[in-house]
DNA sequence: GTGCTGTATTCCTTGACCGGAATATAACTG
DNA sequence: CAGTTATATTCCGGTCAAGGAATACAGCAC
């Protein structure tokens, strides 16, 4: 459930944004209307989003609504990039085997088989 | 311009498929049509996205067009993912200090300063 | 209670995207 | 050259998501 919302509520930038807004601290809505520059409704539908894909908590104080990462989704996120990640690092591995060709030695944490 | 679209390129399950299969190996185009069930036309558009998106690159041979994963853009969503992995760490932190506290003493309840 | 503040939801319109069918293009074969 | 295979593109109809405006709802102050 979470999981085929949870791409998609990356995918539009402003929703983005606001994910990033609240990595640094916990906000109410009206401080991310204000950052975000959006309309108050649209920034209560985007919220709506992102707590529907479980980014995002409530907690209610007074009449305001304070918001906060949920960090539990984008471990999600890590645990599919991990099979990608090692792609990277193979091609890492292969660019830094060209670079050794012309200076000096760059460690890389996977001991590259000589063959 | 593929930052924008790497998000949205991924948002979609059917392209994730066929990254996924690109993941084991390169492949022509018909082998993906066979694999995700999509038809050829509907295939094609989807690479298009994948390409634009810098996700994907083509190899021609003969009249086969061999699409293979591009690991580059991959980092950068790695890039992206990074501060709120901290975030998930920090709280896995807090859960393992929890555990440890109810491993001792059989107690649920968390020391709340009460205010 | 009334009024006020902060936030959520609904309605509506517009624009983007998806899939299918048909067609176009490119490369090999004879 | 014509014919065939492999892939790309275009056109079209349906669906879905986004933003704005207006409104509804909840919590506090008085």
């Amino acid at each position: 459930m979470s999981d085929a919302s949870l791409w998609t509520a990356l995918a539009d930038p402003h929703r983005r944004a606001i994910v990033g807004l609240l990595l640094e601290r916990p906000r109410p809505v009206g401080e991310i209307v204000e950052a975000c520059g959006l309309s108050q409704p649209s920034t209560s539908k985007h919220l709506r989003v992102l707590r529907d894909a479980g980014l995002v908590r409530v907690r209610q104080d007074a009449q305001r609504r304070v918001y906060a990462l949920d960090p539990a989704p984008i471990a999600e996120l890590d645990a599919w990039l991990a099979p990608y990640r090692e792609l990277w690092n193979r091609s890492l591995d292969r660019l830094g085997q060209r670079l050794d060709e012309t200076s000096d030695h760059h460690d890389t944490s996977q001991p590259t088989p000589k063959d």
